[in-house]
RNA sequence: GGCCAGGUAGCUCAGUUGGUAGAGCGCAGCCCUGAAAAGGCUGGCGUCGGCGGUUCAAUUCCGUCCCUGGCCA
């Protein structure tokens, strides 16, 4: 029998359905560490509409890859699934827990099954084919058409970001977008993935409040006070978080682009279809164990805890 | 009380020179290989305010009533 795969725990599921409750729970009960898998909390000083949780609140449990990116700086699902495979590595040769918790369930694919050796982004030529696409609208795909057939038969017509990246892949190196699944998975774990399924009526209504009480607190604290301090500081409004849940509603009112009653109902209403998204991404991985219930709810923290003490034995086996 | 403008999909509205109607948003389902809180796809039978009338046929024309907004008393 090889050594046993060392544990991995992942929390998943919407937003506002209580990831980081539960992580936070089961790393006190199992002395873990949480590795965080949500691409905007990865950023400095956006920390109200992230719901990141407080300092205070973490109890001295570490929480890995939380406030490490400037608002300037790009990231990829790639760079994450690196530093995230690192930070687990880590934490599991200190003989700890990992916990992974987020709801970008991109990354987490990128770092449990890994995405295909392939180069990152190149600025310049995006910026070409940008401006091409913008002239001639539909010209990038029609582009992938004649270069690589398969490629783009397999991207929307409409979805430009998607098309510009295969160009970019094909017209940087030659390379092919290679066939599904063609990365390298993470080896040395055995994952126990988590899944958080609130009713769905109540997630919505949670979101409700969630929302209100982000911008509620005022025009000098809150969401919107983050925001003005953030522009203080000396971001431009145009870093790539700014165009995230929340954020994005609160720059807008801030411009004077939007109403603060509309930019409270927006942000409410995108965050739910968010939400959407996530459990149509999540709901078809068949390794998620789904837990019927919010992650601050102290019923479904005992199941967790159950299943996860359970888990923790069976490697041994 | 009078005059005017409206009452059509959950919301905002378009439309039918009479043959039972369509957009945006919402909502639902879904996709996704380095932007992923991003990007994209699919889905619209709804007493066309009520009741009468004309007509082979009315949401569309006529009458009447109800409701909403504005103006005048």
């Amino acid at each position: 029998m090889p050594t046993a795969a060392a544990p991995l725990i992942a929390i998943v599921g919407p937003t506002g359905s209580g990831k980081s409750a539960l992580a936070l729970r089961l790393a006190q009960a199992c002395s873990g560490e949480i590795v965080n898998c949500d691409s905007l909390q990865l950023y400095r000083g956006f920390d109200i509409g992230t719901a990141k949780t407080p300092a205070p609140a973490r109890s001295g449990i570490p929480h890995h890859l939380l406030d490490v990116l400037d608002p300037a700086t790009r990231y990829s699902a790639g760079e994450y699934a690196r530093s995230a495979g690192a930070v687990i590595a880590d934490i599991t040769v200190r003989g700890k827990l990992p916990v992974v918790a987020g709801g970008t369930g991109f990354y987490l694919r990128a770092l449990l099954d890994g995405l295909p050796a392939l180069p990152g982004r190149e600025e310049s030529l995006r910026v070409r084919l940008a401006a091409r696409e913008q002239r001639r609208p539909g010209s990038l795909h029609r582009l992938l058409t004649r270069l690589e057939p398969q490629a783009a038969a397999r991207i929307h017509q409409n979805d430009v970001q998607k098309t510009l990246r295969a160009l970019e892949l094909r017209l940087l190196t030659g390379v092919v977008l290679p066939p599904r699944h063609a990365g390298e998975p993470l080896t040395g774990y055995a994952p126990l993935i988590l899944g958080l399924s609130p009713d769905r009526a109540q997630l919505v209504e949670a979101i409700r409040v969630r929302t209100r009480r982000m911008f509620d607190a005022g025009p000098d604290s809150g969401l919107i006070g983050e925001v003005r301090g953030l522009l203080a500081q000396g971001c431009t409004g145009t870093e790539k978080p700014f165009e995230s849940l929340g954020y994005k509603q609160a720059l807008a009112y801030l411009q004077g682009r939007l109403a603060l009653p509309d930019a409270i109902a927006q942000c409410e209403i995108e965050t739910r279809q968010y939400a959407k998204r996530q459990w149509t991404w999540f709901r078809r991985d068949p390794r998620v164990q789904w837990l019927e219930g919010f992650g601050d709810d102290p019923r479904i923290a005992e199941r967790a805890l159950a299943l996860v003490r359970d888990f923790l034995h069976i490697p041994q086996l």
